[in-house]
DNA sequence: GGCCTGATTGTTTAT
DNA sequence: ATAAACAATCAGGCC
């Protein structure tokens, strides 16, 4: 049974509630930074397209490329992980629950 | 000890 | 500032 449930999120993407009281905002995907300098490129070739298919033909393109072609962008996604290290240590260091404060 | 879900990231455009 | 499609990602919760 090929489960096509992506990870079972949330249906809608906007601000989800902070869980985590410091909150180390985890990384970002390859996907951002694919995005971040795709987004140039697709716009370039597809001007006055919308923001749905803009997002759409980059899925695509992302998946189109080889693991090799995404390589450049891992390798952000990891040095961006590493980033993230730093948050969580200082986040567990400073003592994982500690700070109340919901929304801002 | 292994899995599963939820929360999060950033981009686009339009309101 | 927000909303949704797009994909990745991880960390913590759970038995």
């Amino acid at each position: 049974m090929p489960k096509e449930a992506k990870t079972t999120r949330k249906a809608k993407a906007g601000g989800r509630r902070k869980k985590d009281p410091n909150a180390p905002k985890r990384s970002l995907s390859a996907y951002m930074f694919f995005a971040n300098e795709q987004r140039e490129t697709v716009r370039s070739e597809n001007p006055g397209i919308a923001f749905g298919q803009v997002g759409k033909l980059l899925g695509e393109r992302w998946k189109a490329l080889s693991p090799k072609e995404k390589v450049p962008y891992e390798a952000r996604a990891a040095q961006d992980k590493k980033r993230y290290e730093e948050e969580k240590a200082a986040y567990l260091a400073n003592g994982g629950s500690a700070d109340y404060d919901d929304d801002e």
